[in-house]
DNA sequence: GAAGCGACCTTACCTATGTTAATGTCGGAC
DNA sequence: GTCCGACATTAACATAGGTAAGGTCGCTTC
């Protein structure tokens, strides 16, 4: 369970010991903790270091002047913010814990000298950068093309799989802690609208969802009405069922 | 006109003479030419280049198992296609010729040559890369949170600007070779609404458009409806103004 | 233990946007 | 000059999803 990002990086390529053991020293260098709902850096200032999520749940989010509010990414444990941000000036948009959270911060200095001494390591943090950009890219799709259900069906689809890949999922359930009032600012529809969606998934029993946690008992089925294809995570390392689970 | 990719990273870093000619020799390597609709590469197959588009307009799509169609990004000349993309085993989504396009294949040695021996490109290119994303965050707060006529007049604002970047504008117009179709599968609406909502902006006196031609009257009123805010395209080098022209 | 609060659920009503289908316009092929 | 296909436009009608309002439950606070 610890971890995760070693873990996920290993459903892409296979780490030396000498890879791990820079990738937990660098997640150990620099730790901070933030309480649910604060925020780990706030749109316009300044990045100055790029943050590994250790643990807990954040979000990227916008809010328009009028006060809308569009949460963009979710960061689970084992997710990287932004390689290089600092080249940036400011930040466009703001990152939120949703839990409490622990985070790494990676200096310029600490990202350099990961990227050349370890060219395995390389690989795979381009590998998880290539794959954040998918999952951006198929949020446009959802809130593009699909209907509400389908929407709903599909993130909760994503969600899992992507926890499942960073060891945070135990059979077919996992812990869920967005309300439905985040649910709703990330699918672009109003709590009454998620509300009706959730009634309906779980009629079906697609889904239970109580106390926080999710359980999906038919992943298939949910990914059916969803219209859920996983080839944009680009999961697997030779073509092996996600679910090979061979660690 | 030329060489847009050289106009649009000097929006962010001086660029060296050998800079200049490393970039132009890249380009001028293999170059392709595809016509209106055709498919520059398509989902599943084995990405081996970046595309640099130099010429004419392109998009990322992605297909619905039913047939629904989601424009998920335009490529404007100057823009390229993911640095690094041959990590992955295969596409997950197509690229596709909205105009007849000129397209630069970069392999990855060409790639890596460009990273190694040129510090200046290699941050240029950063800086687009992390700017394409900025792009794609916000397209899904325009189909999350925005009504039909502030998203229209967002995708326009965004892509008069981006033109602009990149030398494809005068005054305050430029080519539009957009379809209503093609705007409707990017803004996730149906083509009646698409109409409507240019009827609406054609009426407000904030668009011409009109053979293949857009022209904006008045760029901070059409952004004062969209709540276009241009931070996200991490434009300003030293915090001046778009229009400083000072090429 | 009363008051306050946040998550959640529900209902009734309303509207932005989708659907279908008919019609118009224009440029190119022959 | 006629025919055709791609695109734009319009109207009439249908619906997914939004808005407003209110209610329940459990937790915290003092």
């Amino acid at each position: 369970m610890r971890r995760p990002l070693i873990r996920k990086l290993e459903k892409f390529t296979r780490l030396s010991r000498a890879d791990k053991e820079m990738l937990v020293r660098i997640a150990a260098q620099r730790v901070r903790r933030f309480a649910a709902r604060e925020d780990i850096i706030h749109e316009g200032e300044k990045p100055e270091f790029i943050n590994l999520i250790n643990e807990g749940w954040a979000c990227r989010y916008k809010t328009l002047e009028d006060g809308r509010r569009q949460i963009i990414a979710f960061f689970l444990p084992g997710d990287l913010c932004d390689l290089n941000v600092f080249i940036l000036k400011e930040m466009d948009h703001s990152i939120g814990a949703i839990t409490p959270v622990s985070v790494s911060e990676i200096s310029r200095a600490a990202f350099d000298e990961m990227m050349i001494g370890h060219p395995r390591i390389t690989q795979a943090l381009w590998w998880e950068s290539l794959v954040a950009a998918a999952i951006q890219r198929e949020w446009t799709v959802n809130l593009g093309q699909r209907d509400a259900l389908e929407r709903m069906a599909h993130l909760l689809c994503e969600l899992f799989i992507r926890l499942d890949a960073a060891g945070c999922t135990s059979d077919s359930s996992c812990e869920f802690p967005l309300t439905q009032t985040e649910l709703g600012e990330t699918l672009g529809m109003s709590t009454v609208h998620v509300n009706r969606t959730l009634q309906e998934l779980r009629a079906s029993n697609l889904i239970v969802l109580k106390d926080r946690t999710l359980t999906i008992p038919n992943l298939q089925a949910l990914q059916d009405v969803a219209l859920f294809n996983p080839n944009y995570l680009h999961l697997d390392r030779e073509g092996r069922h996600l679910d090979a689970n061979e660690e």
